[in-house]
DNA sequence: AAATATATGTGAAAAAAATCACTATGCTCC
DNA sequence: GGAGCATAGTGATTTTTTTCACATATATTT
């Protein structure tokens, strides 16, 4: 109902809502309570409500939300009622890795195709799709209608991999090199993925853990 | 200088100051403002300059921060002045991705062995790493020292290995598995990794985008 | 059919986070 | 070595986010 624009970390809940709501109706639960929902997820049902209610009342009182219609609506907002098309730039182990999770069990994503510079892998099929060789992207772009691409190579030749991508007309860009690409404009959307940081997010909890334990220990506990 | 407990979006933002210092080092820069980072990086100076100084005074008024200092500053804050005894449970593409990503240009962290339950990669070297079979996992745990576990396993036998793991004194699990783990107790710190979720964000904003552009049409623009 | 229990939606309050704006310090250049 | 400039550190303010608490609506039970 509102126009209202919806807050930044509201939109980054949502996909894990999302899939909370979708492991509960794999398991035939059809009716679930914020109290409940926010017991198993581990945040407040407050949080829960007032996320929700963003998008309008999917709930009722007395009851609580129905499951699959709460699932479906949650989706609508994350756009998942629709296809995209998908490329992935760098065929490596992540390239690979990344092919087999987005196509996994038809989630709205479809990996039409890879891309690598290295000319042994040119011409070999990872789930269906074609590597083809990176000096035929541009061409591919201009035949081929395609929402996002997947960046899985080394960060040196990134940038320019994203310049030929925002030439071709790509509006989303999914980035696992090393590097933050910028917007390159407001055509575009971009997802800088930097795997290393929720590394060093465990390892600096990792060290507040220890430093207790040893807290503790001085204490003669 | 604070006992005051460090905010957890804090922690969140440090490894990304980490990157960008690393870079900047790299390229023999050895100085730099709160202002200049701020540029680079698009957030606001007034932010980096309170969240270092949650930590201590790490810059000099007049002068700004010493970038090597500052860099093995936050290194020690995120725990990198040691160095982190990994083992990667599935040695599938992403396992084998983690590998190559994690044991990059000396971090800190040393992969030590990869295990999976499929007896044909039993015995392979990845990265200079056996892999193992997964039975062997509580032995291994009980000869070696281990500080990191990365799950890279579908999801279905995810917690089970999980237990093994706290049984096995894990410390740290780094987990891709497309499920949530659990804190399995106090003595254990967890990272849940969903790709999935950056994905749905990125289409989220690829909607939005689209919807942008037809309002603009509509209006004859 | 009434009574009771449940649980949403929401305005208000509280807490947390980000930004502002200024002070004081040390650098740089003349 | 002094003047002016640049910039960190920081208290105050503003904004954002989270939590609280309750009125209302619906379901369930007796």
């Amino acid at each position: 109902m509102s126009i209202k624009r919806i807050p930044q970390v509201v939109i980054q809940r949502l996909p894990r809502y999302y899939r909370y709501l979708g492991d509960l109706l794999s398991r035939g639960i059809t009716r679930i309570s914020s109290g409940e929902l926010s017991r198993r997820m581990g945040v407040t049902a407050s949080q829960i409500r007032q996320d929700l209610n963003h998008f309008g009342g999917f709930g009722q009182q007395g009851y609580g939300y129905n499951v699959e219609t709460l699932y479906v609506e949650i989706g609508k907002i994350l756009g998942q009622d629709q296809e995209y098309r998908v490329i992935i730039i760098g065929a490596g182990n992540l390239g690979h890795a990344v092919a087999n999770y987005t196509n996994y069990k038809k989630q709205g994503y479809r990996v039409m195709a890879l891309f690598d510079s290295n000319k042994e892998l040119v011409g070999k099929v990872v789930q269906d799709s074609l590597i083809y060789s990176i000096e035929d992207l541009p061409e591919y772009l201009r035949e081929h209608r395609t929402d996002i691409a997947v960046l899985t190579i080394p960060k040196d030749g990134a940038l320019d991999v994203v310049e030929t991508l925002v030439e071709g007309g790509i509006q989303a860009i999914w980035n696992f090199a090393s590097v933050d690409v910028p917007l390159p404009n407001s055509q575009v959307v971009v997802e800088n993925v930097h795997l290393s940081d929720g590394l060093r997010v465990l390892t600096y909890r990792l060290k507040e853990l220890r430093e207790q334990k040893e807290h503790l220990q001085e204490r003669g506990l």
